[in-house]
Order: structure tokens, then C-alpha cells, then sequence
DNA sequence: TTGTGTGCAAAAGCTTTGCATGTTG
DNA sequence: CAACATGCAAAGCTTTTGCACACAA
């Protein structure tokens, strides 16, 4: 269920025309490559990915753009339990949440239906319209590859 | 359902001992200081209450501590949306989640017994012994007294 | 006494900001 | 041409680290 980028960037530029935004070589760069990532990455991931191409982008540029790109519904962000903020595309991905190892730190994506019931019994008791979640589950994977971070 | 505060500090004593780690005066005055917050503090939290009293601590000290302490299970770590990590004090205190309000960042904690069914569930599906778990829900609260940050 | 813990200040890492310069519409 | 975006470097914030000193066991 892969959008083509073509339509992603249209997307964007719907958004960015109606917000009377400017539609830059920068910000498409960044599109596009936070778009070429197949899983999670970083502001730093971005910077490195373009830096050297013809149109190469400033790291405040990536911080800035990526931003935008969250409000706009593009990308999603995640806080795990590393120092840096993580990044990933949106469209053409299902909603998804996060197992992750204690150990090896490896992220594994999952999906379970009842995350969405309680969204709705929730958002119904505490008078909140929910926007969005984030549900990681933490725990050991009893893979041979597996190698205890100590 | 409060725990008495003399309890608490006996099963970290009886951890530190384990451990043969050290009981020192800095380590019960923050583990005190935890669990004299109702709901999340971070490290400057700590540091700020201690400070000035006959036992004051360091800024690294608190860190340290807390994460001791989180090792023991005696204290939670979150990473909301903000920059700095919160923790919050576990013993006497049941296991919840978070719903977050965009606009005026009030955290409400909620129970639902579901989740407890999608760690199993994911659990053995992917092969993971879950030991916790985070929920946030995102979204918008429509209480009055709610102040749209911008 | 011995090695662990502490405090202080400096360093580190990620992210934001200020300002002069470039570019878009 | 005016406003917005960019790049660079510096600043900001939270957290970690190094080292000398203090202190628990």
C-alpha cells in the first residue's frame, strides 16, 4: 500500500498553498527523503542523506521542515526511550504502535484493533475528541539474535 | 491505597543491600522526595524541593538516584511531548495511562483493563515477555478552563 | 581502610534561535 | 519588491561525565 511520491508531494503542496506557505527546494528535498526511509529515522538521518546532493539542506532547515511536515499530517513522531525525537512517514503506512526490546533495543510494529475502542471509551469519559496515541510496549524478545546491551 | 513512606523506604533498603550498594543519606532523601510529589515531577523538581535543606543533593545525584530507583520499580520514567523526562512514584499507586490535551497540555490518567489484554496478546504473538507499557492518547479537552497554547 | 557515592563544573547531545543573505510569489 | 525561508554559528536545555573529596561499610 506504497503511495508514490508523486502524490505525496502534491499533498504537500496543497497544504502549503493554502497556508500561503513557500514551496522551496529545501522543503521538497526533505520530503522526499524522509519518504525514501523505509522505518523509523532522525532529523541527523535526514541531514546526512542529503547533505552532498546538489540541493543539500542546513540541519535547521531539517528541524523546521519536519515540523511542518508533522502538522500537516506527513509524518509522525515518536519520543522512545533514546535522547533524540524519531521521525516516520505517514501515508501509505497503517496505524501502527511499537514493541521494543530492553535488551537489544530493536523496534518491532504491531497493530491490535482494540487500541481504537479504547480511544473511543476514553475520548468519550474524559470529554476529550483524541487526536492521535502512541502505545509502546516494552519487554524482552526471546531471539537468539538478541545481544543484552550490558 | 497509599503506601506509608517508611515501607518504601525499607524495600529500597532491602535493594540496596541486595545490590551491595550504598545507604546513603543523599539516596533516602530523593526517594523521600519522590514520593512526596502527588503526580510527575522531573529531576529539576527534586532538586529544587531538597534544595536548601540540611541534606541537600546534587543536580547529578537526583539522576542517578532516579534511575536506581527506577531499576527497583519504585518510580515510572514517561517522555511526553515536552523536552525533559517526568517521573512519577509507583508504589501505592495503580497502573494507568495518560491523555494528554494539545492545546493545554493537562495530563488526566485513565485505567483500562483492555490494554492489559494487547500486551498478552502481543506478547506471545511476537514472541516478547512484556514487563510495561506506555499509552498516551493525544487530543483536545473541551473543558472551559482549557487555554489554547498559541 | 577501601572502594563507592557525591558535588561541582565542564562537556555532551539534541534542538532552537538570531541574523544576514537568498529566493519565492 | 516584500515577505518568507535558509544557512551558519551560537545559544539553550536537559542530562552525563570526570575528578577530587567525603563517607558508608
Amino acid at each position: 500500500m506504497q503511495v508514490p511520491i508523486k502524490e505525496v508531494v502534491s499533498i504537500f503542496k496543497r497544504n502549503i498553498e493554502r497556508d500561503k506557505l513557500r514551496n522551496t527546494p529545501s522543503r521538497i528535498t526533505i520530503l522526499k527523503a524522509a519518504y525514501s526511509h523505509k522505518g523509523h529515522f532522525n532529523a541527523e538521518t535526514i541531514y546526512n542523506t542529503v547533505k552532498g546532493d546538489a540541493q543539500s539542506v542546513s540541519l535547521a532547515t531539517v528541524y523546521n521542515t519536519l515540523e511542518l511536515l508533522q502538522k500537516y499530517g506527513l509524518v509522525r513522531t515518536h519520543k522512545f526511550s533514546n535522547q533524540h525525537t524519531e521521525y516516520e512517514a505517514t501515508l501509505g503506512y497503517a496505524q501502527h504502535d511499537h514493541m521494543i526490546c530492553l535488551d537489544c533495543e530493536k523496534v518491532v510494529e504491531f497493530c491490535d484493533p482494540r487500541i481504537q475502542m479504547i480511544r473511543e471509551t476514553m475520548g468519550e469519559l474524559l470529554e476529550f475528541e483524541v487526536e492521535k496515541h502512541a502505545l509502546n510496549l516494552y519487554g524482552h524478545c526471546r531471539k537468539a539474535s538478541c545481544e543484552k546491551a550490558l
